[in-house]
DNA sequence: ATTTAATTTTAGATTTGTCTAAAATTAATT
DNA sequence: AATTAATTTTAGACAAATCTAAAATTAAAT
């Protein structure tokens, strides 16, 4: 049966999870630069997921989740997503608005309400970042995607996904007129600092720097 | 500008406010006994309330909620009631098992998040249990509303709201077909126990007794 | 291979919210 | 009025989550 965690367990479970995603290998200062918090306090809470058995630990040798911290990771990650999007798709918030509101309200427990939200919401597959939508068993399919330094050359193709999701970077992509979903081509590449002239649908040509077009991820045909 | 309290001064606020409400003068083991907590854990924090100026205390001799306590008390129930509904009327659950969860999404901070989901239902005023819903300013209007013992005979009268809600009384007003908004008519009214002969619209005759009676509130026209 | 630096862990405090047991106060009974 | 009972508060403890400062370990640099 379904054991209740604290909201600070759950936090340092995503928290890990999402940098192992990307590393591969995750430090404890890592997860305290991540979750805004001291080395001291990772190592107390290693300790305590290790106990729990949440997460496979040797004091000094490094860390990873378990089986059973993956999974409520990624159940924690069904709810902040599935919440976002009822905030941007049903009450009208900004994509860039919403993380905080999420990262409150993926700590309430109830089953029922997040697989009935989901339902209401009519099975998304991602958020409003781009972001897959793990379902009721932890199951997402990544969606196939090239960041634009990557999209060849006049490919009409459209953006599917966000890296760097700092308040700075989707300020940026809002004044550029980036959003999810926006259609765009690469007419120029720069051989000399790889930025990009875009064409966006609707709009005139913008340009970004190397560092934003390696952020941006998009989908396209073929 | 807004301040933000813990899950527990909030959940101590809304008790003292209902205690308030229906006794006038609220006592220690009162909270104690809504809270499932102890009296020693009352006193604790009716200290740390009024260090906040949320509460008027002078031990031994009683307490009350200051202004601010009661405003803040406010707002956690129009966040408790407005979360309710929206359980309701868009995620179809039934009434007697949103309390719970409410009881959780109560204390999600954003500001901005409750006033849109207020406007995302129309900004409604009542919950699912007919009890009103304050606005954004803590205003509410109590609905002019009789028990059934007081209800005169034959006369059609719509329920408004429940007294005793807990999910023993639920369970029995649901079996007897008695829910918000059901159109009824007293029949008969027997002296000797005070029990009730209903009509229920769409239905046939029910009975029910005095302490049922008394906690079915109706509201009814002239 | 030592020495120095960085990382990680431990030791010991602090805050918040809770508890039990005992003391203080107020209320109720003889 | 004196005694007993109930209520409320204090004293001291504990678990959870955090912190600082110091120690242990590992990594990097001479
Ligand atoms: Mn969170
Ligand atoms: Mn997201
Ligand atoms: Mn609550
Ligand atoms: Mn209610």
């Amino acid at each position: 049966m379904s054991v209740k965690y604290t909201s600070s367990t759950e936090n340092y479970l995503k928290a890990i999870f999402h940098l192992q995603k990307s590393d591969g290998i995750v430090t404890t200062n890592d997860v305290a630069n991540e979750l805004q918090t001291r080395p001291a306090s990772v190592t107390d809470m290693l300790k305590k997921l290790k106990a729990q058995k949440l997460l496979i630990y040797e004091k000094y040798k490094g860390f990873k989740l378990s089986n059973e911290g993956r999974k409520v990771a990624l159940q924690i990650i069904r709810k902040h997503r599935l919440w976002e999007y009822f905030l941007v798709e049903k009450l009208s918030f900004g994509w860039d608005e919403v993380h905080e509101i999420a990262e409150e309200l993926e700590h309430i427990s109830s089953k029922k309400l997040i697989d009935r939200l989901d339902e209401y919401l009519g099975f998304p597959k991602s958020d409003p970042h781009g972001d897959p939508i793990p379902d009721s068993n932890g199951k997402f399919t990544l969606p196939k995607q090239v960041d634009l330094l990557n999209l060849p050359l006049n490919k009409v193709a459209e953006v599917s996904s966000i890296g760097d999701q700092s308040p700075e970077m989707l300020e940026l992509l809002g004044d550029k007129g980036i959003a999810l979903g926006t259609k765009l081509e690469v007419k120029k590449k720069f051989a000399f600092d790889n930025s990009l002239e875009l064409k966006i649908k609707n709009q005139s040509m913008v340009t970004v720097s190397e560092h934003v077009a390696k952020n941006v991820f998009v989908k396209y045909d073929e």
